[in-house]
DNA sequence: TACTATACATAGTGACACTAGGTATTATCA
DNA sequence: TGATAATACCTAGTGTCACTATGTATAGTA
């Protein structure tokens, strides 16, 4: 079940992926972004986050660049690649994959 | 995040107790079912599922029964336990609200 | 007799979300 | 002005769990 467990475990780079995908955005801002959009449930921490964003970085599936306010302040912001485009399409299948067979056994039909 | 990690982690727990709670099983049983049920999607090892059995009883969520087949061959029956049915009820809950969660990340809606 | 399927089990490994802590800047309010 | 909260990044260490690999044993079949 290899690429099923990469799934359960990596449901948090999906959704990391998903979101840099949908718009760039630097780490401070998606801990928020998240936590707003799902009304509160994913509350991710920093310990989770910015380990995650460097191993999809390090998987070439997103960039960060530096940025530097007018007020001088630091953020790092993360692009989706082209490649990460590609990972994510798969990703969003295979999880679609994954429902379904979940469906199968929590709701089996009944012949 | 600890119960949500908890569910991701979990999920597999989770379509244990669900099955076993369906209909008593054992466990190459379950490996069949799941497999064939699924459609060939999940494929569990032994080294999986004998373990997460294993923690399911010791959680008290479900107890196996040696039985001896009229061939002599043993097999260990997993059933539910009534802990064990509160506790899927609460997961079946749980895996809602995260579906729900990743629904609002995964396809926002605009307004 | 050899092989496959059935049936259970455990030891060791690796990935990852967590806790806990660190650094530094900017904004707010008494 | 001084304290606090919010912003913004980071890493070290821990625990859980699905995995690989392996072991044991019986039943059925070619």
């Amino acid at each position: 079940m290899a690429q099923r467990l990469e799934l359960m475990k990596g449901s948090s780079e999906s959704l990391l992926l998903c979101l840099v995908g949908q718009q760039p955005m630097y780490g401070y801002q998606i801990i928020k972004v998240l936590e707003r959009r799902s009304q509160g449930y994913f509350k991710f921490k920093e310990g989770t986050l910015y380990p995650a964003l460097h191993r999809l970085e390090k998987a070439g599936l997103i960039v960060g660049k530096w940025q530097t306010l007018p007020s001088g302040r630091q953020r790092r912001y993360y692009y989706i690649t082209d490649k990460g485009q590609r990972v994510l399409a798969e990703k969003m299948s295979q999880w679609q994959d994954f429902l379904t067979a979940m469906n199968l056994i929590v709701r089996p039909v009944r012949i």
